[in-house]
DNA sequence: TATGTTAGTGGCATAATGCCACTAAATCAA
DNA sequence: TTGATTTAGTGGCATTATGCCACTAACATA
């Protein structure tokens, strides 16, 4: 079931300020491309109390009254800060305890959505750095390289938040085609390949890659060749609708 | 960032009732066993409002009060209808929207939790038929054929919740220990496979299989043989500690 | 003692990946 | 023009975990 008829109360201090017996509830999402060779976050510098000038994830509280369902929301925190929409947009889990939030019992929906590289100057709206429907004001926003981004502390459990997120990542990264959703399309496979080599943070082989992605049948050849400074030109591919759900059978090499 | 600071709002209707800015939270947790040959799941038939006399997963509003953690959350319900701890409590995800609770915006964390068959007359303790410390009164619990399950409508969203977490378990299952926390401990290699065959509703080869969890190691040998009926005495096993997260390298197939 | 039943193993086949050397087609610098 | 360098792409064998199937082992029962 889901809860107790008229269970859900709201009651009232001595001193008339309202207590919250439900917890808060948030929705965080960690927004990460492939940039100039790194794997970058995005994260921003809150402008207003708690955790004040602190950097965090992109994210804030569930509006009821504006948000259809979770996911709905992560895609206008998203599209707050990126200006633009993700190809990939998955609930990684919910934390939710007493003593993440110093005010209280809080909850967060955690997110993580990938996307090929946005200028975020260019890209993104007026709202990312003032108060607006229901978004919360930052003092900056910034993409941030994966491994700096671990070493700085971040506001509440967002460290953990960010650990839980790039560890799904990684996990993921072994059997799917997560990496052709943070590049530009068409792409050359050689390029595919370095996506999946940054993530991994190790090599990949070549032959045994190629191989793998056309037994699976899950890139289009576009026709189109592609030549930059010296070297043989490349084919280039864009990734057949629906290659999202798609797992290979095996992982690459732990 | 997790919400404004004063963005939680007590907003009062006309009326002078309370109307909810945050969402209702609550946990449901589908718990399933191996039982005679099927797999089951556990449901309560509830005794009140909303969704009265309907089937439903156990579950119910998180007590910010008594609660340290959505984990505790689940726990307690799986105590309260179980009478036993689970081996295996893993998180599945969570559903928020406007539409599935006719009072308005709730979310639920949904939780699914693996263990050895237990009788719940005999197990049950007094509480999960009756309301207690933020307890539920059920009319009714009962194990039921996971196939059964799927036909019956449950309440609110549960027939989604339960195919979720079903899906969840019949692709784990293909890579983890998974049926060896559903079944009494010790136990010999051909219950377990009937375990695994039970979950993924189609035999399993039987040599590979013996060879997949040696060359994993995960179990270990008691030293104590048993024979039931005829045929030849089987040697009997427990799991190795820490073995709850362990992923074979590769799945059955599929 | 023969028969049926369940436990457990030997050994080859299969499939996806790892590895490495090779060819192909471009730029660049004498 | 030619050779060196660079990047793209392939051929083919090795490795590894699993699938498959026939075989042996040890018990109960008739």
């Amino acid at each position: 079931m889901d809860f107790d008829a008229g269970s859900h109360r709201s009651i009232v201090k001595e001193d008339g300020a309202p207590m919250r017996a439900a917890p808060l509830v948030t929705v965080d999402v960690g927004i990460f491309t492939l940039h100039e060779g790194f794997l970058k976050v995005l994260l921003v510098k809150r402008a207003m109390a708690p955790e004040k000038g602190k950097w965090a994830l992109p994210g804030g509280i569930v509006d009821t009254a504006c948000d259809a369902s979770l996911e709905s929301t992560a895609k206008r925190k998203l599209r707050a800060k990126t200006g633009v929409q993700a190809p990939w947009l998955e609930q990684v889990g919910t934390v939710g305890n007493a003593h993440r939030d110093p005010r209280g019992w809080s909850l967060t929906v955690m997110y993580f959505a990938l996307l090929p590289y946005v200028a975020l100057d260019a890209a993104a709206p007026a709202s990312s750095l003032q108060a607006g429907e229901g978004l919360s004001p930052v003092e900056a926003v910034s993409w941030v390289v994966i491994e700096e981004a671990l070493k700085t502390p971040l506001a509440f459990d967002h460290d953990e938040l960010l650990v839980q997120a790039l560890e799904r990542i990684r996990s993921k990264v072994l059997y799917t085609m997560m990496p052709a959703f943070m590049i530009d399309s068409p792409f050359t496979l050689s390029v595919l390949q370095r996506a999946y080599e940054i993530i991994m943070g190790r090599p990949v082989e070549k032959k045994a890659f190629r191989r793998r992605l056309e037994n699976a049948g899950v890139l289009i050849e576009t026709g189109e060749m592609v030549s930059e400074g010296p070297g043989r030109p490349a084919m280039t591919y864009r990734i057949k609708p629906g290659v999202q759900g798609f797992n290979f059978s095996r992982q690459l090499a732990p």
